[in-house]
Formats: structure tokens, C-alpha cells, sequence
DNA sequence: GATGGACTAGACTATCCAGTCTAGAAATAA
DNA sequence: TTATTTCTAGACTGGATAGTCTAGTCCATC
């Protein structure tokens, strides 16, 4: 029957998406055959794009790892406020549906592709990293103590998002609205408490 | 050849035993075939135990969640040594290798296992309302700050764990010897600023 | 010794999967 | 028009899997 592809050459993106999507939904059990039905392209085509199912799955890991980032620009003049927007910010990215599927693709299929675990940790060292810029400027001019800024990164993160992503791996919904934001403003004062100078 | 049992009716131990050990190495993909030789027992006999895949897993997931737990007894009279001893012990489990691959397990095989989210839900509240309590306790005592016990449990816990639970996904080894001491210290110490009265 | 329950090995069914290969259709470029 | 490239559908190989079924073995109990 023969319906070949309007246009010539889009079938590495479109292929990418389903691919993308069937990892998030079904990891990598996804099946090249329902990843290319998906993609609305023969299975010939995926493996004329794609050596196998590992490279595939790799290079949606990787943009999927760099999807996940978070840019903190800003005015960074209260330090209040500008924790409190970042923390929105995060959370509405990482504890989003998209955010979680993520993450538990991610850890889960980990075996399957170990490359996996350095593309997460790489993501999330770059994220840390701009928190961690973030608290040296304030702990410059006098308004953080002057501690280990990794450390304070890392605690600040893993009181943005810890204890919700547990939840959200539950299937408890995000929060929203009001209570998402007192919810980021309390975290945001507790860390402020601990690491006030 | 028949090569039957020594005894009459471990099987269902040896049985769940080798299915802990297929699911925390391979997850759900672990073979009935590999469960059954790894227990030494016949394919038939694991059917005659369990109605089906599901059922046994499902029963290893379940004992798994129950062996999370801590007990947080002791003296209770300094808090700073409490918490200390307390974080010592909970990273001890949790960020084991096993505690580790009980983590990845559960958050990979979940949408095979739904059951298995509520299990960890469960043993984590377990854990939650533990701290909670010892919590409150020292909130009653005027040593910590009379707030939301539930949340401080949270933060403390997230402190303790998340970061480096990280760190062990992407496998790196988890610290030792007084570099964890000194680990759980700061934490402890960033806790206490955070939530003294 | 006979009976019944739990076990054994292994054949068997039905399903799914990754990856290869072929023959031909469509689009593109010369 | 012709040659080349990219696509298509679908057959095929080889392998893994969950679960069923059968025939026979072992052992405890009556």
C-alpha cells in the first residue's frame, strides 16, 4: 500500500518524540515496533536513524537529562525572594508529571542503560552548581554564612524536592496555587534559619 | 534424574528468598525459570506457592518494604546525640547497597507492581511518624522549636538522605568511618539551627 | 503395602521481541 | 529520463518468556 512520509527527511525527529514518549510511559520495555507505529514510520526506518534500541534509547536520555534544568537568572538582589522563586521554579519543573516520569525512568532503567546515571548526575551537578553560585554571591556580601556552598546547595534542594517527590512516586498529586507557595516559603525560611550568618 | 528436596516444605522460603535476590538484581524482568533454579526448585512447585509472577513479587515487595524500618530507641536525653545516632542508623540501612537497590526496585518497577507504591508510601510513613514522635518530645521539652513536628521530620529526613541517596544511584560509594560521622554531624548541627526554638 | 500430597523434569503453547533481509514505491537530483 | 537515496510493508530468524500439562518420583501416614 505503500504511504510513505510527506516529507523526506523529519523522520529522526518524529522518531525521537515517540521515542521519547514511550520511554517515559513504558521505560525501556517500549518495543521498536510500537515506537515506529508511533513515529508512523517503518521499522527499517528507525534502524536506518539508529544502530539499535540502546542508542536510541541513550539520545533520548540525553536530551530528556538536559531538559531538566532550571535557569536562575534574575534579579538576585532579596534573598528571600529570589530562593523563593527558584524553589517554584524547581519544583514546577522536577515534581511536574514530566518532571517525575523522568526521574523514575531514569533510576529505573539505569540497568539497562548505565549510561543513564552519569546523564542524571551530569544534569543535576549543573543545577547544583548554579545554586551553589547563587549562595556564594549572597554569602558574599554578608547575608548567608560563610559555609561549604556545595553543602548548602544540596541541603537547600533536598528540602525543596525531596520529601514531595516521594509523594509525588506515590501518585499524590503536586501541589498548587497557595498552598504550593507557602509550602516553598516555609522550606525557604527553614533554610535561611540553618544557614543564616 | 528426580532430584527432589532434602526436606518437605522450605520451599516457599527458598522460593521468596531467590525471588529477593532476582527482583533487587534484575526487577521485574527476573525469570520464573531463573527464580525457580536459583531456589533449586522446580517451575511447578513455585506455581503451586504462588498463583502467578505478580503474586510473588508482590509478596517479596511487601517483606522488602517491612525491612526499611528503624527503630529509634535509646536513652532520648541529648538531642544533638539522638539525631546523630539516628542519622547514623537510618543511612546505615537506606543508603546500604541493598538499601539502595530496595529504592530502585520500588521506584522502577512500579508500574509493573502497583502495589508496590503504596508499600513504600506505608513503610516510609512508618519511618515518619517515628521521627515524628521524638520530635515532638523535644518540642515539648522547650529544645526545639514548637512547630509542625510532621515537617521537621520531613526536612530532617530529606537532609539526612536525599543527597547522597543521589550520589549512591549514580554509584558512587557511600561514605564510611568518620567521614560519614562527620556527614550526619553537619547535618545534624544544620537541622538544629534550622529548628531550635 | 497402599494412598495421597508435594515434588521432579521437561515437553508444550502462545506470545513477544530485536534485528535482518527483500522487493518494491516514492522522492530527489542529475 | 535516469540514477540514487530513502522510504515502505512484511516475511523471517533466533531467542526469551509466562504459564499449563503430563508422567513419574519421593515420602509420610494409614
Amino acid at each position: 500500500m505503500a504511504t510513505p512520509n510527506s516529507s523526506g527527511s523529519d523522520c529522526r525527529c518524529r522518531l525521537i518524540e515517540a521515542a521519547t514518549r514511550a520511554f517515559l510511559e513504558e521505560g525501556y520495555r517500549a518495543s521498536i515496533d510500537r515506537i515506529a507505529a508511533k513515529a508512523g514510520v517503518a521499522r527499517q526506518t528507525l534502524y536506518n536513524n539508529f544502530a539499535n534500541k540502546e542508542e536510541l534509547f541513550t539520545e533520548v536520555g540525553q536530551l530528556l537529562a538536559d531538559s531538566v534544568t532550571v535557569d536562575l537568572a534574575g534579579d538576585l538582589e532579596d534573598l528571600r525572594q529570589t530562593l523563593i522563586r527558584f524553589g517554584l521554579t524547581i519544583r514546577g519543573k522536577l515534581l511536574s508529571d514530566e518532571g517525575i516520569r523522568i526521574f523514575r525512568s531514569f533510576v529505573a532503567e539505569y540497568t539497562q542503560i548505565p549510561e543513564l546515571g552519569a546523564l542524571r548526575q551530569r544534569a543535576h551537578d549543573t543545577l547544583c552548581s548554579r545554586v551553589k553560585a547563587v549562595i556564594s554571591r549572597f554569602a558574599g556580601t554578608g547575608q548567608l554564612r560563610d559555609e561549604d556552598p556545595e553543602f548548602a546547595a544540596q541541603m537547600l534542594m533536598s528540602m525543596l524536592l525531596d520529601a514531595d517527590r516521594h509523594q509525588r512516586l506515590a501518585d499524590i498529586p503536586a501541589l498548587t496555587g497557595k498552598k504550593e507557595t507557602q509550602r516553598v516559603e516555609r522550606i525557604v525560611d527553614c533554610f535561611l534559619r540553618a544557614f543564616s550568618p
